[in-house]
DNA sequence: AACGCTACTGGCACGCCGTGCGAGTGTCAA
DNA sequence: TTGACACTCGCACGGCGTGCCAGTAGCGTT
């Protein structure tokens, strides 16, 4: 209701590396484009296949060619997260309760993430202040206000869920993103971590040892433990709401 | 232009005082040093700042040196992980309630991993099982047990805790691991970002702006919002456990 | 047509990086 | 004395980000 696709660029944003002036239409490359190739980079080869070189490659251009559409690799690492990663539609029913419109916008990050999921691991180590990003908080806190949150509540509870979207989503890809996962496939993956476990020596790690074979495949389900959470979490806010009487 | 290998010590003047001619400690390097060294270096100067010929350089020995005690560098990212972020006292009131308890636990871990902030991050590409890891979610799990989570609740309690934990450590230390963060104190880096809140455009992020001004001291204090989800959580838990009959 | 301006391109080089290789050294048991 | 082993490290390779600067291509003006 609120957003549009991330074409729409609201507001100018001092700070935000402005596009520069293309007045007539040529071929030469765009920063666009270069945000686009590299998004697609990084989705096929990871961070660590990540280079200005190879992506000049891929571009058909040469490596110090980027650097005049763009400052630094880590402002295009900003621009790719903001465009990448939060290519979110916001476009929810506005008559739902609250909290469902909350947990959808929830999943729609998440999944977003998961979408482009070498991008994740970044949030760890730099603070995305890009249209999308603005646009994606923006549309969180109205939820939350719509909800009944404001004041100091309205700031704790999107700081708590913001901290539990996004690290469950990092949680959730470190096996895809790190280092000795070249061309392992998700199960197998999960998989070897089972194994792991079921290896322990069960005197010193009992509950460890259990954990899986104790749970049904329901709970193993990709999302599961994400689904519960949020649940979980948005149970004890809306009690919360209700205890201070601003549901 | 080298020196003279035709007979004699090659790369050393024999004549000339050794520089690092320790009588005493002769003994070789460890493992264990090295993981050490890694640690401080990391905490000082972070993940930049760290490379092997540099911590070689640190510990008085050659870059490649290193490589006899550890494979990698990224098998001793793994043990600095597990050894740094991780030296986690566990020795909490058995007679508190559960909730008392998992909650300290979390604050435990949250606290170690504020302590070595530079490591945060590598929590998004990597999975961790070294022995401190396990020890700390093995007694995880015990502390869930003993409030009732079994079977499936335990696998997706222990998941959603985790996720909220370190998502919440690594979002908040975000602004200290940055890139362009060298040299600013953590109150210096929260005024840049609320002043980039207050100077967006009112009429198109009018939550956003608001949000600051609009909380109080106590909410945008360090540990408010961890605080806050942790409780609203752990409430969503209890609830559900009393729900399907377990406490 | 000629000129200069601006928008762009990319080769070169610097100083970093991880790390394989193999030659060096010190210690100790036989 | 010999030899095995534990350990150290210089060298070199290929790759990285990127500052510098010499190029080029297309335009508006004269």
């Amino acid at each position: 209701m609120s957003g549009s696709r991330s074409d729409g660029k609201p507001g100018r944003l001092g700070w935000w590396p402005e596009v520069r002036d293309r007045s007539g239409d040529k071929q030469p490359l765009t920063r666009d484009q270069i945000v686009a190739a590299a998004i697609k980079l990084i989705d096929a080869e990871g961070l660590e296949g990540f280079s200005m070189r190879r992506l000049g490659q891929e571009l058909g251009a040469g490596a110090t060619t980027l650097y005049w559409h763009v400052k630094d690799k880590d402002q295009l690492i900003d621009l790719v997260l903001d465009e990448g990663a939060l290519d979110v539609r916001l476009d929810d029913d506005a008559a739902a309760p609250w909290r469902d419109r909350l947990a959808g916008l929830a999943r729609e990050i998440r999944a977003g993430l998961k979408r482009h999921h070498h991008l994740a691991p970044l949030y760890g180590s730099r603070i995305p202040a890009g249209p999308n990003t603005l646009r994606v908080m923006e549309h969180w806190l109205a939820l939350l206000r719509a909800g009944g949150f404001d004041g100091d509540k309205l700031m704790l509870a999107f700081g708590s869920l913001t901290n539990y979207v996004i690290g469950s989503v990092i949680m959730d890809n470190r096996a895809l993103s790190g280092p000795e996962t070249e061309g392992k496939s998700l199960e197998e993956l999960r998989a070897m971590y089972v194994a792991i476990l079921a290896s322990l020596p069960a005197d010193v790690y009992p509950n460890l040892v259990r954990l899986i074979p104790e749970a049904g495949s329901a709970a193993i389900a990709e999302d599961a433990d994400f689904e519960y959470g949020l649940q979980r979490m948005l149970d004890g806010m809306e009690a919360d709401l209700i205890r201070s009487g601003r549901a």
